[in-house]
DNA sequence: AGGATGTTGTGCTTATTTTCCCAATATGAC
DNA sequence: GTCATATTGGGAAAATAAGCACAACATCCT
């Protein structure tokens, strides 16, 4: 199932390009060599030319990449040329950050319901949602077919409503709580920790204070 | 100055040994070997064995890691065993978010002021603070010394207020906004976007609705 | 005391990832 | 048309990272 061809190092810089490929589109740009794109990148422009011939050839020799055709083909090769639908499930501070973030509608992720387990938030409205009882999760995620969720509850409660997540269909989580999860292979999982970068960070900087 | 030693992904795994070793210890457990530890990590253990060893020899043969111990040593490591003073700049949605998240303060990190450009914001309360004007910014950093930012401004502006921050002092920036900034090489720059996230996970979901 | 079991640190091997390099091709100037 | 310049795709080499396997040591049980 999952293409073993295409090192999962590769999968994660399309999302960069991506990015970077739609940001030029804006501005006007319809032609981008690969070393102009890695200088923005700060990647080296064979490594951005090896990325994309795992996929096929998309530039043209002595031109460069056509804009519009590149990200059109990003958009398919991530399964992005559609909109997910996602479940938040933690109605805290993040989820109420996460919920008015206009980034998701367009770049292929679509919001479609914010679930709690605190009584005092159950019903109440955020962003364009009514807060929803955590216990209607597996049964929405069920009858919706949702395959993404956002987890966005406090560290203690993460693995359990993450295997609830997963047991009613739930694919792939993204994890905002400071814990590795521990769920089927078949479910995909990234993680968002800030600390985590911030301490990759304090590494380099000098003790001096 | 950077020891050029220890390779950066590496670096980037020690704070994740370091956030489960404390987790455990709160457990109440003292000692773990990298057996255990890469189970609950989903890594080899060797590579846990390997890259602690890049720093000294913590274990004891036949018995494992003394967490406290080891806890200290990567705290060390990490330059984690003292607090660092951070600003945030941004004091949107995300900002308010960053503001009021304890898990700063107990992993070396604290937030020391936070700042805006929108009239409507500056002035106001966020949590503990009162949101500053961002023109006091450079002058705050300098005066503080502060070397730590989080970069929480719409993508448009991050590029140069993050410039804004480096002139001042600045040396390692957290970044949220979906852009790969350029600054000087001696600045440490970290991103966290969950559109990347998201699309990565995609790529390996089947297409089917 | 000795054997069974468990664990580290690391030399060496294997696997993966990045980078170099160049034939092939495109464009524009004259 | 020819030349100068720009650029891709991909084979090969180089660089980096991960994993195996084992000597050395620790603990526990009898
Ligand atoms: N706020 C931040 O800036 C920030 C930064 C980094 C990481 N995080 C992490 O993100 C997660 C959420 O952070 P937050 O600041 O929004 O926390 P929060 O405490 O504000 O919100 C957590 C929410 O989860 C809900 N919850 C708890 N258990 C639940 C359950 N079993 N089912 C459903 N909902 C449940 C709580 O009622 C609460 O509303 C935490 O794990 C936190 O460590 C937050
Ligand atoms: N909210 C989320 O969940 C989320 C998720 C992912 C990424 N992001 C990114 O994080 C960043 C912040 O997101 P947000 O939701 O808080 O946005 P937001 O619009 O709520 O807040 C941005 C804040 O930055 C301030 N600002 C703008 N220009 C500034 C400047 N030059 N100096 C100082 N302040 C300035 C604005 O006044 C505003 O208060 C954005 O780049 C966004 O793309 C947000």
């Amino acid at each position: 199932m999952t293409d073993k061809q295409v090192p999962d190092v590769v999968v994660g810089r399309l999302p960069l390009y991506l990015r970077t490929l739609k940001q030029l589109q804006t501005e006007g740009r319809r032609v981008i060599s690969s070393a102009q794109l890695a200088k923005l990148l700060h990647l080296n422009p064979a490594q951005i030319r090896k990325d994309l011939s795992m996929f096929g050839e998309f530039g043209r020799q002595g031109v460069g990449y056509t804009i519009p055709d590149l990200i059109a083909q990003l958009e398919r090769i991530l399964h992005v040329d559609r909109t997910w639908e996602m479940i938040v499930v933690g109605a805290g501070a993040l989820g109420q950050a996460l919920v008015n973030y206009p980034g998701f509608e367009i770049n292929g992720f679509r919001i479609a319901a914010i679930y709690d387990n605190d009584p005092a938030k159950i019903g109440k409205p955020i962003g364009r949602f009514i807060v929803r009882d955590v216990q209607y999760m597996p049964e929405d995620v069920r009858s919706h077919g949702w395959r993404i969720g956002i987890l966005a509850v406090p560290e203690a409660a993460a693995q359990a409503v993450a295997e609830q997540m997963v047991s009613a269909g739930i694919r792939a989580i993204l994890c905002y709580a400071p814990t590795v999860l521990t769920l089927p292979g078949n479910v995909q999982v990234q993680y968002i920790d800030p600390i985590v970068h911030l301490q990759h960070m304090a590494f380099y900087l000098e003790e001096t204070d």
